[in-house]
RNA sequence: GCCGAUGUGGCUCAAUUGGCAGAGCAGCUGAUUUGUAAUCAGCAGGUUAUCGGUUCGAGUCCGAUCAUCGGCUCCA
């Protein structure tokens, strides 16, 4: 047999080797492998070749199905180490997962220590390098095996199967057999780079009710030196880390005695929220046709009742006094929608008037489980670009079409367009008592999203289940530093709240009509996002939300005046400035301003003094010259208010001892 | 909410088996007057998250509370 590889190379067997024999040899040069070759002369796709023979599909561990299967088989391997050093231990579930894999176990909680024990006990494991075999079994054959084996969880498994379904095993050696669909490597030994990375308690089935099991997560790359640059990067991003970084940039803190969920923003943070606030309203107000309304951050239990938030939301509400009792009951707003509508319902209003499109900086309350709260991502209180158009029917999805354009042209002004994924968020048919309204709203109005989303060509997917009560959204996500998703901006299709609400205009015909309501916001809420581009900019931010846009330093105390009348002047021109008159040298004062990541310094001293200009050096630049005062007030001006994000200048960080 | 880990000056971290709470950075004071990533010296700063317990003695051991972090979404 001659196998021509992708890359050129040909490997040549003798007759007498099985294709069980050739694919492992080709596996364990899987990185240098390619999935398809040529076998006598004849291109084909390895994986089908070798498909019928032995189920393995040979794949190189660069394709990412590949490298799934590596780790895939690495979390069996992993199975088999618990099963040696924790006989007692029970199985659970073992997949792979996005950059590596997990193994639930019923057993004690592991300690960092148990984990290395377990990494070397997987070393043996793979240097014993056992071929895994597959085998099947019948349903109640299968279900018996692992009763035998004392596997509760793998027999419920099994039992959830179809009656007909023939049950895959594979064999690992002599001393191991785990119930998997596959596929797998045919050998231990192609995995050459794994790593135990942590352990957490994990629900089976996710089901809080259900037995506590504890999760090992792993990963496994095609080399070592992958590992590693992939353990680099773990240290990396943590260094990006809003919760981190955010704290040591004093743009936020926390503070036991306030609470859980509650963060403080401190002057730098709040500086940089202002900056923003103030650019969605004049925005939305001047460019989109918006309207501001500031309305209650409570009201009374009555108006959730009319909106359905008591009856579907009281769990996620701050309840004012006892909610039993006759007398009167508060409870601080998780939303703005009710609110605005009797903004809406104060008049009344012609079907000329529409679209009317109420925008609010509104800070909203929601009760989070205690374990949820994370940093500035998930919290008690916050604000929110909050927004809702009350719209005629045949204006809807016009409406909708530029609710979309509002929030990307936003997401491209902040730079992070690229970075996020939408989601067209839908009910459950078979969670009918979860929502409002008839399942044929729902469908023609899911059915309008698909429209729209495909005449913009946008990408999306469709999620069941994840709809607000009233109707369906399209959520736009951002995954943080470690990967995880959070919904920065939602725009909501709302059908059905109006008549809660009895809300209506007067049409052509003097009748009266509902109107349609689109939920929206703009940037989303403004603790998140800030943490969004604290990680996405690694503090290094576009000048224009710089809390601190440019410091003037001094040479020595003789060029204090000079300094002063340098900050007085940008000050008179809005930017954001401070001086460092402290009497260090100026190495010390530029390291400082590096550190904190200020974009802007101006060297001031006796050359500057008599020439009236500065000695700019930027973030961006380093050394951008000397020049006038007003040159480069011109300069910067303009690049704040185009909102330019300046590319960073490509130098080595000096890190802080 | 649940499981686990963690909690020592503003920050980063020390403190043998329970035995006098310590350093660097930051801060303050003084000296220095500086030309593009750390000038020198001195001083001050802590009820070891909070409350309780064990002990002759607790940062250290035990319990509770609070907070922070990881996980509870990926389904053989």
């Amino acid at each position: 047999m001659k196998i021509t590889l992708k890359d050129g190379s040909v490997k040549e067997y003798g007759d007498s080797k099985s294709v069980y024999e050739v694919a492992l040899d080709i596996s364990e040069g899987l990185a240098r492998a390619a999935c398809a070759g040529e076998v006598n002369g004849e291109v084909v796709d390895l994986r089908a070749v070798l498909d019928g023979d032995c189920e393995l599909n040979i794949l190189t561990q660069k394709d990412p199905e590949g490298i799934r299967t590596v780790r895939h088989t690495c979390s069996h391997v992993l199975a088999e180490a618990v099963k040696r050093l924790f006989p007692n231990a029970k199985l659970a579930i073992g997949p792979s997962i996005d950059e590596g894999f997990y193994y639930d176990f019923e057993a004690e909680p592991f300690s960092r220590e148990d984990l290395d024990r377990l990494e070397k006990e997987m070393k043996k494991i793979i240097k014993e390098g056992n071929r895994l075999e597959k085998f099947t079994l019948p349903r109640a054959e299968a279900i018996q095996f692992m009763k035998d084996k004392e596997e509760p969880y793998k027999v419920e498994l099994i039992e959830d199967l179809p009656g007909d379904a023939e049950i895959s095993f594979y064999k690992q050696g002599e001393g191991f057999t785990d119930l998997c669909a596959g596929p797998h490597l045919m050998s231990t030994k192609p995995i050459k780079a794994f790593k135990l990375i942590s352990s957490s308690m994990a629900y089976w089935r996710g089901d809080s009710n259900k037995a506590q099991l504890q999760r090992i997560y792993g990963t496994a790359f095609a080399t070592k030196d992958e590992l590693k640059a992939y353990l680099e990067h773990l240290e990396d991003i943590k260094k990006r880390d809003h919760n981190k970084l955010g704290r040591e940039m004093k743009l936020f803190t926390t503070v036991d005695v306030i609470g859980q969920g509650l963060p403080l923003l401190m002057p730098k943070g709040a500086k940089m929220v202002q900056t923003m606030q103030r650019w969605i309203e004049d925005l939305e107000d001047n460019e989109w046709g918006y309207i501001r309304t500031k309305t209650p951050l409570m009201a009374k239990s009555d108006l959730y009742k009319i909106s359905g938030h008591w009856d579907h939301y009281t769990d996620g509400m701050f309840v004012l006094g006892d909610k039993e009792s006759d007398k009167e009951v508060l409870a601080l707003r998780p939303m703005t929608c009710p609110f605005q509508y009797y903004v809406y319902k104060a008049e009344q209003h012609s079907y000329r008037d529409l679209p009317l499109r109420y925008g609010e900086t509104s800070t909203l309350f929601r009760n989070e489980d205690s374990g949820e709260m994370h940093g500035l991502t998930r919290v008690r209180q916050f604000t929110i670009s909050e927004g809702h158009l009350i719209v005629r029917p045949d204006q809807m999805v016009e409406e909708f079409k530029q609710c979309l354009a509002l929030a990307k042209h936003c997401l491209s002004t902040l730079g992070v367009e690229e970075d996020v994924t939408y989601h067209l968020s839908k009910w459950d048919p078979d969670n009918r008592e979860k929502y409002i309204g008839e399942p044929e709203v729902w469908e023609e109005t899911q059915q309008h999203m698909r429209d729209i989303m495909n005449e913009l060509e946008i990408p999306y997917t469709e999620d069941v289940g994840e709809a607000a009560f009233y109707g369906p959204k399209i959520d736009i996500n951002a995954r943080n530093v470690y990967g995880k998703e959070d919904t920065m901006i939602t725009i909501q299709w709302d059908a059905l709240l109006a008549a809660q609400f009895d809300m209506y205009y007067i049409d052509q015909n003097g009748d009266k009509v509902r109107p349609y309501i689109i939920h929206r916001t703009s940037m989303g809420c403004y603790e998140r996002t800030l943490a969004w581009l604290i990680e996405k900019y690694a503090g290094k931010f576009p000048t224009w939300l710089c809390p601190e846009q440019v410091r003037v330093l001094p040479i020595s105390d003789k060029y204090e005046a000079y300094a002063a009348e340098v900050e007085k002047e940008l000050k008179a021109n809005g930017i954001l400035c401070t001086t460092d008159n402290r009497s260090e040298k100026i190495g010390y004062k530029i390291r400082e301003s590096r550190l904190e990541k200020v974009p802007y310094m101006l060297v001031v001293g006796q050359q500057e003094e008599a020439d009236k200009t500065v000695s700019v050096r930027s973030r961006f630049a380093g050394d951008e010259g000397v020049k006038p005062i007003g040159e480069f007030i011109g300069q910067i001006c303009r690049e704040i208010r185009t909102k330019e994000i300046r590319q960073e200048e490509e130098q080595e960080e000096q890190q802080k001892k």
